[in-house]
Parts: C-alpha cells; sequence; structure tokens
DNA sequence: ACTTATAAATAAGAAAAACTTAATTATAAG
DNA sequence: CTTATAATTAAGTTTTTCTTATTTATAAGT
C-alpha cells in the first residue's frame, strides 16, 4: 500500500509545472536539474503516467499533469499551513509566564513594571507553582526554572548561574569576634529543596569547623519564606545570592564569611522549542537578559572577596534529576 | 526553504495518531516499530514541537500533534484523489480505439460483432489513421499499430507476429508451368509503406530469378486498396497473411512460390501505461488475444509448406522508427 | 513484591533513495 | 552551419531510511 511517490517527487513536478522549466525548478529547490529530472521520471514511472511532454526548451504539462497538479498543489497548501499555525502564537496579545514563587516575588514581579511599561499591548500572566507546568493546554508561553537544564521533551536556556552564600542578619554578628564560631551558636535554617538541603556542612567543614550538628533548626519549603526569617534575625542559611543579593547590598543581609558555593542548579528558560519563536517570547527574553546581566555585574563585584568551595557536586549529579 | 518534512515521516504520523500506536502503525506500513519511531522522532525535531505523549503502552497526541493532525489528513486525501483520478476512467462505457484503416476493415470490424455482442453495455468506436492518434485529448483508450513497438512515452504491448507471402489471384497462375517464372511475366502492385516496399526483389533474389525490373507496377498506400487488387487479379503482391489468410483459405487469392519473409513489423496494443488497467481495455484485450490466437493458429498450419527467407532486415533496423 | 510481557527508544550497520558532476542529445536561434 | 539551451542519461557519492538487536519503563499477572 505504499503507492505514493516520494515528496520530493510531487514537490519536483509541482515546482516544475509551476515555472513550466526543470531548470527553474531546480533553482527554487536549491537541487541540480538532472535531480529533477530524475525526480520527474521515476515520478511518471511510479504513476504510469507521462506528466511533462518534452519538447526541446521548454516543456509543458500533459492532460494528466494538468489534472494531477491542483490536487497536490492543494495537498501541499494543507501540510504547509498545518505546520505554520502550528508555530503561530494563540494569544499574542497575552505572556504567560510559570516561575517559582520565591523567584517571582522576590526578583521578576518587582522587575516587571519595567518590561510593561514598554510593552503597552502585552498583557503578562505568572502562574507561580513548585512544579513546571505543562505546555498541553496551550495558555503557557515560558517557564522560568530552576534546574540542570535538562526538561525531556522541551527546549531549554540558560538564564543565568547561581550562587550560594551563607547569610544572616547583620545584627547577630559581632564583629569584635571571628564570624564562624558566632555562628555555630546561631540557629539554622534549611531550605528542604532537594537542590539546597543539606548545604550548610559544606560551609562548615570547608571551614575546618567540627560538624557539630545543631541543635537549633528551622525547615522551610519556600525560599522566599527562608528569606524573611534572615530579615527577621532568625538565623543563619545558606541564599541563593540572586534572591539576596540586593538585600546585602542594602545591608539587610550580611554574608558572615567569605566562601560561596557555585549552584548546582541555574535558572533555565523553559518551553517548546518553537515558543521561543514567538515575537512576544523573544521580546521578553531580550528584556530578561537585560535585568540578569544586572545580576551577573553584581556578582562579578560582589565575588572577588570571596572564595569557592569547590564541593565536588557528585551527590548532586547522581541525585534524581528533579526540578523545581 | 526544504523547510517541509518528508512524506514518510508525516504518513508515520498520521497512521501513529490513527492508531494510537507506533507498532500498528508499522505494521500497516510494513516497516519495523524502529522506523515509525525513528521518523516521528525526526519529525518532531524539524517542527520543532512534541507530537505524541509517550506514556508507557500506548500514546496520545499532544494538542500540538492533534492541531497538526487535520491538516495532514487533508493533504494525504488530497494527493490520493488526485492520483486516483488519474487512473480513473472519464468514460467507462465507452471504448475509442485507433488502427490502420486496413487493419480496422479487413479484419477488425468483420468480428467486433462477436465482442459487441458479449459487451452490451459498452459503445465501441474505431478511428482509422495512417498516424498514431495523440492520447492527450483523453477520448483514446487504445491504439492497435503496426510498428516496431517503440513508442515513445507510451506503453506497448506485443499483439501478435506477422508474416509476408507473394501472393496472386489463383486465375493467374497456370498449373502446368513453373510458378516463379509466370510471375516474371505479371505485373507488381507494391505497397509504399516503409515496412512494404521494395519487399519483392527480396522474394526473387531467393528464387535465384534475375532481378530484372517489372515494367508493368501499380502502387498504392493503403494495404486494403492493394488487397482489392490482388482480388480483381491486377497482378502479384507482397502482402501480409494477418489482412490474406482467409481469402487464401477460401481459394481467393493463392501463395505461389513457397517462401515468406516475417514481417520487421508487428502488431502492438499502444496506449499509456495506465490505460491497460481500464477495465474495458483489459476485456478487450483479453478478447482479442483470443482472437489473435485463432490467426496464430492458422499460421501454424499454413506454415510447415513454407520457407522462411530470412532476409538480414538491416535495412528496416536502420531506417526512422517510423510507424503506421 | 517479583516476574513477565508489552511498547517504545536507541544504537549500529545495511539498504535504498536522492543528489552531484560530467557527458550526451536534440533543436531553436544566430 | 555553428552556437547555445534545456533536458536526459550514466556513474559514483552522499544522505536518508530501514532493519536487527538491545535497552528502558511500566502495566499486568502470579
Amino acid at each position: 500500500m505504499t503507492r505514493l511517490p516520494s515528496l520530493k517527487a510531487l514537490q519536483a513536478f509541482r515546482h516544475a509545472a509551476e515555472m513550466k522549466s526543470f531548470k527553474l525548478a531546480a533553482e527554487q529547490l536549491y537541487v541540480s536539474q538532472a535531480a529533477i529530472s530524475q525526480q520527474i521520471k521515476t515520478l511518471e514511472q511510479q504513476l504510469g503516467v507521462t506528466l511533462f511532454h518534452r519538447l526541446t526548451r521548454d516543456i509543458e504539462l500533459t492532460r494528466e499533469g494538468q489534472q494531477l497538479l491542483p490536487y497536490i498543489s492543494k495537498a501541499f497548501h494543507s501540510l504547509e499551513q498545518g505546520i505554520d499555525r502550528l508555530n503561530d502564537d494563540p494569544a499574542p496579545q497575552r505572556l504567560t509566564l510559570s516561575t517559582l514563587p520565591s523567584f517571582a516575588s522576590r526578583w521578576l514581579v518587582p522587575r516587571l513594571g519595567n518590561f510593561q511599561s514598554q510593552e503597552e499591548n502585552l498583557s503578562i500572566h505568572i502562574s507561580p507553582g513548585i512544579t513546571l507546568d505543562s505546555f498541553d493546554d496551550s495558555t503557557l508561553d515560558l517557564a522560568i526554572r530552576f534546574g540542570k537544564g535538562d526538561y525531556p521533551g522541551l527546549s531549554s536556556r540558560l538564564l543565568m548561574r547561581d550562587y550560594i552564600l551563607p547569610v544572616c542578619h547583620p545584627s547577630l554578628i559581632n564583629h569584635n569576634r571571628p564570624a564562624a564560631e558566632q555562628l555555630k551558636e546561631l540557629p539554622l535554617l534549611t531550605d528542604d529543596a532537594p537542590d539546597m538541603k543539606d548545604l550548610w556542612p559544606l560551609f562548615e567543614t570547608a571551614l575546618g569547623l567540627p560538624g557539630t550538628p545543631k541543635t537549633h533548626r528551622l525547615q522551610v519549603t519556600d525560599s522566599n519564606i527562608l528569606v524573611e526569617a534572615l530579615l527577621s534575625g532568625q538565623g543563619v542559611a545558606a541564599a541563593r545570592f540572586s534572591l539576596i543579593y540586593e538585600l546585602i547590598e542594602r545591608g539587610q543581609l550580611t554574608c558572615p564569611l567569605p566562601i560561596y558555593l557555585p549552584s548546582s542548579f541555574d535558572y533555565y528558560l523553559v518551553a517548546p522549542e518553537h515558543h521561543f519563536k514567538r515575537p512576544k517570547v523573544q521580546r521578553f527574553e531580550h528584556w530578561l537578559r537585560q535585568q540578569t546581566d544586572d545580576i551577573r555585574r553584581r556578582w562579578e563585584i560582589f565575588s572577588p572577596q570571596l572564595k569557592p568551595i569547590h564541593c565536588v557536586t557528585e551527590h548532586y549529579g547522581e541525585q534524581q534529576q528533579s526540578d523545581q
């Protein structure tokens, strides 16, 4: 039942018929004219029909060719239309984003006004959530996710790298004593997200401090709440630079130890590949990268004072590739 | 601009979508399931879209897949319809034949009653002509042509071989004298068709007769007229067995010399390949071959008395591949 | 809970299709 | 009569597609 000829042969026929020339058809399709000649020859053999009269220096459709052409054209139109529609944006005036709640409220929303002011006609919708929303219901344009960049079935682009710092409220640190010692006495606030769990001990061993388990600890599930706890001076924690750099700059938080950990998870833009072709998404991505460039500059200013702990992140590499 | 995927990939998609299974699609298309899997994978890459959700033991279309499917189906319908139409018979109740006038009147028409009686609903039209009619105007179903079987752009099938005999009216021959001598005195009737020209000298040299050019001769352009002239005793001629065998059997003509020449031209059925698939054409061909079997049997009875002249027909081979 | 069975994915190599260049053919135009 | 053009043909190369064998994931059966 494989009675259908190949698309290439049909395309050759279509172009040759429209141009009334194998040569021009070949140019349009970026192949040699011999290729067209051969395709049409085999097409004619397969169909058992002569499609063209070969006159000396031009060709013309036979009756059968004329009869066939409209069906072929129609078929190609339908194919092309279907494929074009796939990439069409169902709602070009509306940009729907999925992000982590912490990133949304602490970083994205405060800046979004700037983007909205230059995109008068675009309404922006944010869908905050821990898990990655499905792109199947067609409403979601783009996700900003925190992970390793492996999102099966989706296309991802690195938005920015992140770094993890030990932080606490400035009032908890007495500058006359070594900070490391004081930290031992403070309650530890932990984030149980997979990428943030059990990071504190790495700081301690890096400093050669005995790994005495902390007695006081407060465990949260959302980085946002963790930051609020830090701001109110409830203890120390490992926190992401991206979420707290402004607080440090403003003196609302401090980084008591001159060390940091490169994050094993980074920020990615995630969507089906074709969503990245939507003009509104491209404009948003462009704006977003301007904003993250700003973070990167701040980090470049801030980081020289710190020493990286190159923790071999193998125990992250092995764990389930979970994502927030 | 080669943005279209291959037909195979689209066909794989179509069947997989309809069957909700790569395995079943593979069976329908007579390929392995791995082939379908790969085709769809590359299709998804090309389109930048996920077409199927892979659940464990079945698959389902994504939103994009659902959106694409109707366009693809429509395109395939159009293709299939166009190709089917090509082979459709525009007038199944009417059989139009093109043949040589001589063959039509002397052989075909007298027998056609037999065919027509078993084909009540088929009207038969004969278009007699020296040259091969064009198949472009869609009215012609089949041609019965006399030639070498090379009809560029058309399909041809050998219908029957033919043989050339020296013949004249019986009354012209006196059985008490050697026939060869008597023939020298009779007028020669010639057919100036390319395949019949200059055949008489071959008979003469075959018999070892001096090639004294005949003084009396009558030249005709149609074999039919030649036969009429022979019947009325106007002379001798080289004539086709197919056209005169019944006259010999009835004693209306005689073959005075026990020799014959295999014809360099034979009878062929000629048409665009797909015309041979039309039911009415197939029925006609079947009937026609029954009829020509009869001629062949008669020849097998008649020919043992004769000696073939294996004239090296090179001067036919080299001449223009003309056709009657 | 453990085995079995199913459907899809993947890898590697074989087979088929399509393309390229170069040479040939046929004929209109100069 | 020569030249130039467009198509065809031939031969060899590249690309695509397919097959077999293996792997993965999971639902179903024991």
